[in-house]
DNA sequence: AAAACATACTTGACGAGTCAACTATATTGA
DNA sequence: TCAATATAGTTGACTCGTCAAGTATGTTTT
């Protein structure tokens, strides 16, 4: 026995088989989200970021001067508002990002990058992207483009 | 312009392209392992535990009588050490595992499933089994297998 | 115009991941 | 044998995710 163990069961030093396929599915692409996160995390870390600081001014360099409410922010990361909150107040803290009332509505908080962020992320982007490519160097193109099908099919079948 | 939107830049709303395709690829696992853990931890929490504390109950299922020191806990699950150690603080003051000190080692704390911890995963197992079929149910089997050789793949290629 | 409701956060509390520092027990080497 | 070193875990401090509850501002209804 034993002979036909999957290169997944040997990382994780699994006795028994998976009890199906589907769920070494899902345990493979957690555990590989989980090395790439960390291969990212590492890089930001020099610079005094978490990955999600990092995340955070990027959507708001996107945003431009007009800024962004907390909730919209939010939204583009999957996570919940109180999350995004102290999230902010970190970046606030360390000059990266400064937030105001909204004007048109007072119970918007509008948050901006700071020139301080924007230079940060200027000189962070080259290695968070060499990061990710080195991550998934061992692709050739077409697997990619695969990976990235298969990947989407999985979210959008998420009801 | 902006006829040419991936699937992924529709659902983070974004605005500018994808600097690379690797970089894309690296935030589709991001993401999809991201809403693939919510799913599986809507079902853990229906029972009162967290995703990860069903992970480590499953290990010391595994482990048997004899137990697991914590170490090796933490081994199979792509933890840090600290973090497993007040997993089990918790798993412990809710029954589900005990421990004692190792006996040939005394440095080593060893870790068992407690049987309301073996009753609890019984009740579970087919649940959170269910919930990862469904996950990806939408992928043919052959889609499965060329999922699992891609990540493979991207998680080996990780010096 | 006042009450009812909705929206946009903020705060508190708890589980978890991670690093650094610390304790206790082995193991090794002079 | 005894000091130096390694190993196994725990604790403290900080970041992040998430739920529930609370506050302030807007909108709708009557």
């Amino acid at each position: 026995m034993n002979e036909e163990l999957t290169p997944l069961q040997k990382e994780l030093q699994q006795r028994r088989p998976f009890g199906s396929r589907g769920q070494e599915s899902v345990i493979a692409v957690l555990r590989t989200a989980d090395l790439l996160r960390r291969r990212l995390s590492r890089v930001s870390e020099l610079y005094g970021i978490t990955l999600q600081q990092y995340n955070v001014l990027r959507i708001l360099r996107g945003a431009g001067e007009e800024g962004l409410p907390t909730l919209e922010i939010g939204e583009r990361m999957v996570e919940q508002t109180p999350g995004v909150t102290r999230l902010l107040n970190r970046l606030e803290a360390k000059g990266l990002a400064t937030r105001s009332r909204g004007e048109s509505d007072h119970r918007q908080v509008i948050c901006r990058l700071t020139s301080k962020g924007r230079r940060l992320l200027d000189r962070l982007d080259p290695e968070m992207e060499g990061a990710a490519e080195a991550g998934v160097a061992m692709l050739r193109p077409e697997d990619e483009i695969r990976l990235l099908e298969l990947l989407t099919a999985i979210r959008t079948g998420q009801e």
